[in-house]
DNA sequence: TGTTGTGAATCTCTTCACAGCT
DNA sequence: AGCTGTGAAGAGATTCACAACA
């Protein structure tokens, strides 16, 4: 267990690692916090700030090595063993999410879609098998998944969800429109599509014309 | 006429306001805060502190009116006249967003779709019609659309999102793994599903004891 | 010189706590 | 009695600013 642990810098350094291996791809080795902050909207001394966790390795002249900083997050943010994570809900968007995550991250594999629609059953996405919704608990133990991505109806959703969480589920990934309730031993996160939409639409009015013109630095 | 506003306190009065609608379908005409709390996930206080913006309304003896409530959070969060919203990128989660959205709320609605694959233009998904990427400038003109979700590959969200700014758009809900650049005119909120993904796994390993290897079968 | 790592200051968001109302 | 609305306190996250270093 490690300490304190700031929600949102987790988030973060997802999105550094993922931006780092983008560079190592394009061979540049070595890089400075104000340029990834640059690239990733943030500050730099929000990033140094960030990787304060994985253990600082940075050096002075030069920035960061690319390859250990990827390294260092890694050891930060994967599980040794991997995890392996399933898909309620194969309708589009459910189809999406495995199409999406289908051999980005071999730490962490989409490994079992489920839905209640025979149609949809007893065939692979990506590689990825699409199970009835009854044989949920059973592979979710034998294939040890620990996360679940919940993409079904919002009436359907709350009961889904102690479904996987019975089968021993400690994350959720939910896209349905509503609060989920589970016990203080699962992760959950709520993807609200229509919040979001509601937002930037709120946003965009008020930046958009009788807005004061902005003065950015 | 409003000041600062808190930026997540938005999220949560759409959030409340979805509620809210159902209660009323389910004819429940009046509401305390900690009703809402309760159902949303948040605190009491935090509701009522976020229900400053839209204006009080409450009564201390049956706490409140829930037609009244709706209509206090409309005026606060929707413009007057609408607003229109694209779709750009018509794969899995372009058509998921399209249907998702069809028909929800008629003060924020999907009225194009575009794709640079000829094979999905010149159709319509849930009434809403699908038209080139070459057309984009004049559609968003013609149809005064102020917000974009954008869910093509990342390699071309930049670009298109440039495209959207210079039609017009000053919202982009972005489905992109990258972060978007754009003038401070234009609010632009990043849905990094991957990101998500990586957060949930992690707190999901700290949170279930979720070391213990399987009870083997 | 220019950068990292980090205590301290600042800014933002949430919760407390209670006056006032019904 | 029980609830709302809100100032004030508290917690949390971000930014500042600078010592240490190459």
């Amino acid at each position: 267990m490690q300490q304190r642990v700031a929600e949102q810098t987790i988030g973060r350094l997802s999105l550094y690692r993922r931006l780092l291996e983008r560079l190592l791809d394009e061979n540049k080795r070595r890089v400075f916090s104000h340029e990834i902050a640059e690239i990733t909207g943030f500050t730099a001394a929000q990033v140094r700030r960030d990787l304060m966790g994985p253990g600082p390795s940075g050096n002075s002249r030069h920035g960061y090595d690319v390859g250990e900083l990827i390294q260092a997050i890694d050891d930060y943010l994967d599980h040794p063993g991997g995890q392996r994570v399933a898909v309620i809900g194969i309708g589009n968007l459910g189809r999406a999410l495995v199409a999406f995550f289908s051999g980005r991250r071999p730490n962490l594999s989409v490994v079992a879609g489920f839905d209640s629609d025979p149609q949809r059953v007893n065939r692979e996405i990506n590689g990825c098998r699409i199970y009835p919704m009854e044989s949920l608990s059973e592979v979710v133990v034998d294939q040890n998944i620990s996360v679940a991505m919940i993409a079904v109806p919002a009436a359907n959703a709350q009961s889904v969800a102690k479904l996987c969480v019975e089968a021993g589920v400690s994350g959720l990934l939910n896209f349905a429109p509503v609060h989920l309730r589970a016990p203080a031993s699962v992760y959950v996160s709520d993807v609200d599509l229509a919040m979001s939409l509601e937002k930037v639409a709120f946003f965009a009015r008020q930046k958009g014309n009788n807005g004061k013109p902005s003065s950015h630095s």
